[in-house]
DNA sequence: TACACTATATGTCTCATACATATAAATGTC
DNA sequence: GACATTTATATGTATGAGACATATAGTGTA
């Protein structure tokens, strides 16, 4: 789902980067809120086309999210075309959108510190080029 | 695993902030190799004992990237108490170790790139406190 | 004997994601 | 009208990564 980027690692399918759709959508949502196919061009316009995230996916989390009251949804009343699902953030959603701030900083430390170490171990004399981002 | 910080964001187990184990343990490889036991000890040395991994998962990923030519080991021999397998990374194993600090810092750069995103969308007036890291 | 520490290993569960596919309604094209 | 494409939501299934529990031995010690 990144788009860019080899998929590196031995990866065939999975998690890999860990846990972005659910706060992508939430900060979608918190922009402005919507249906779950427009939220999804949304996040990729947030991310500056960096993160193009599934639908199937995002769809999933979006029920997931409303059965523990982080969202609210209803089917869009009236308009042409396929039905569409509007869904709307809860201030519990924000509340948990604000922890994912702050775990999202930590995860980004966390890289940091061991991009650094196995930066270091492989004897790369401090090629912090792409450091911070 | 992360002991110090929260649960967070509704985990129980599983994936989280995706793939630490393996990153950390070849850039304790590259430090000095030695046995898995001593591994993890050094894995949370290495970071500040911020990072400590679960020793089953930790012998699942050595021998992972045995069977795929990252690393190579053996039964140490002699010595007092329980056997153990001394590993050394592979010339492999460092060119993966090396295709890990890219994608560290890709990890990296996209955490932080949400983070602003959920943080600026919620209305937190930049409060890049931990930013970077 | 009982306990703790070192050391390796497997079982099982959850979480997060990728890829494929099913379903409909509208829209454009021939 | 027939057909493909786009919008829109949804499920099936497989993989990957990790948490927690537990099994197994050897070794030292109270």
């Amino acid at each position: 789902m990144h788009r860019g980027g080899k998929p590196c690692c031995r990866r065939g399918g999975g998690s890999g980067g860990g846990a972005l759709v659910e706060p992508a959508a939430l900060a979608a949502l918190a922009r402005q809120g919507g249906h779950g196919y427009d939220l999804r061009r949304e996040i990729r316009e947030l991310t500056g086309g960096e993160l193009d995230v599934d639908a199937g996916g995002l769809y999933r989390v979006l029920r997931r999210l409303e059965e523990d009251g982080f969202v609210t949804s209803a089917w869009a009343e009236g308009g042409s075309g396929p039905q569409r699902r509007d869904y709307e953030i809860t201030e519990e959603g924000r509340e948990l959108a604000q922890d994912w701030v702050a775990h999202l900083r930590e995860r980004q430390r966390m890289s940091g510190l061991l991009a650094d170490a196995l930066s270091s171990a492989l004897g790369n004399d401090d090629d912090r080029t792409n450091k911070e981002g």
